[in-house]
DNA sequence: TCTGTTAGCTAATGGCATTAGCCTTAGGGC
DNA sequence: GCCCTAAGGCTAATGCCATTAGCTAACAGA
């Protein structure tokens, strides 16, 4: 080795640092570089390249939430486990607005294994519902699209008007609760 | 006026089927000019930049949603409606995966106006339920955030699994319909 | 101490957005 | 039918960025 202080982890730190104060948009191989007072170029000992990097962040941000999800989820079941998990990933993307916007849903070699993980803490939180198989996949997936649908719309501004998007987001926990309850099909 | 074929309308139809056909990402001015059959900076004269292209985009993609929107909810009410507003967004989504993509969120005084006109619709849809003030706006909120993830999530192929989609699809809805019918609090 | 590995460097290339300033032509008023 | 203005097009130039090639020097292990 030789004598840096950088890594493709620290660089991973750096690409955060910038995601978070400057936003997606702000993360370029340019501005890593000057943060980690390094030349561009020599980033690409440590990345294959921005595209890389970009996976890099949106695995370890996947990482973080679901460490956060799997506290949440920890301890508890049933309804409770659901909202906790609910509450802990949305105060999650509104405490990291641009860190949640670099999270990448598109499945890459890079962040398939994280991405497993996290449906397997979303299918716990689940488990006391007694769902099986194809049920069980349904219900990820809705719960999925109603976290991630609301955590994106409000990290992007979308919810413009005063009322209070905590009661909104208590509805919308009761309907994936009240969904799972209740009987389908007349 | 002078002789030309190109206008900002124009402009933003090439934009769209670039997107359409190559993704959000390959939406640049080179690539509009290209089609066009004109020099990039040329495009100025019809486009302030990239970003307004980009805006201006939106709009219209959000235009022709709020359309569908329009004509499912049209002529229905209640749980029917409600069903027929999801299942038209959806397979919009389905249809033009790239276009709907390039849906910015963001509230920019170019897409504000259509924003608007599309929430409204949704109301609309909700207007069987007898919801009234916050009420109405914190399920308009629900029903975008479902509508929203599951549509991005389907978009990006987050969903890796066999399980048939729409089944999934069904079952969000279920939730929608369910938690707006069920009272909440214990 | 010597040597190989490797993190860093500079230089160069090519794509893109954007601005400035020029040229041409279409079209309306006469 | 003619002129004149404005609109739409062009080329040239700038600057930022990603990426590649090839050089150099420091550190680790022998």
């Amino acid at each position: 080795m030789a004598r840096a202080a950088l890594s493709p982890d620290a660089v991973v730190g750096l690409a955060l640092r910038i995601v978070d104060e400057e936003g997606p948009d702000a993360l370029t191989l340019a501005a890593v570089a000057g943060r980690a007072g390094v030349a561009t170029p020599s980033l690409y000992k440590h990345v294959r390249n921005l595209a890389e990097l970009r996976a890099l962040v949106s695995e370890r941000v996947m990482g973080e939430l679901t460490e956060i999800a799997s506290e949440a989820v920890l301890g508890r079941s049933g309804d409770e486990a659901l909202r906790a998990l609910m509450d802990g990933w949305r105060s999650y993307a509104a405490r990291h607005p641009h860190r949640y916007s670099a999270l990448i849903q598109a499945p890459r070699p890079e962040t398939a294994e994280a991405g497993e993980r996290l449906v397997g803490v979303i299918l716990a939180a689940l488990r006391a519902y007694g769902l099986e198989g194809s049920a069980a996949i349904h219900a990820v997936r809705c719960l999925r699209a109603a976290m991630h649908g609301f955590a994106v719309l409000e990290s992007a501004g979308a919810f413009q008007l005063a009322e209070d998007l905590g009661e909104s987001y208590a509805l919308l926990a009761h309907m994936v609760v009240s969904g799972l309850r209740t009987p389908r099909e007349p």
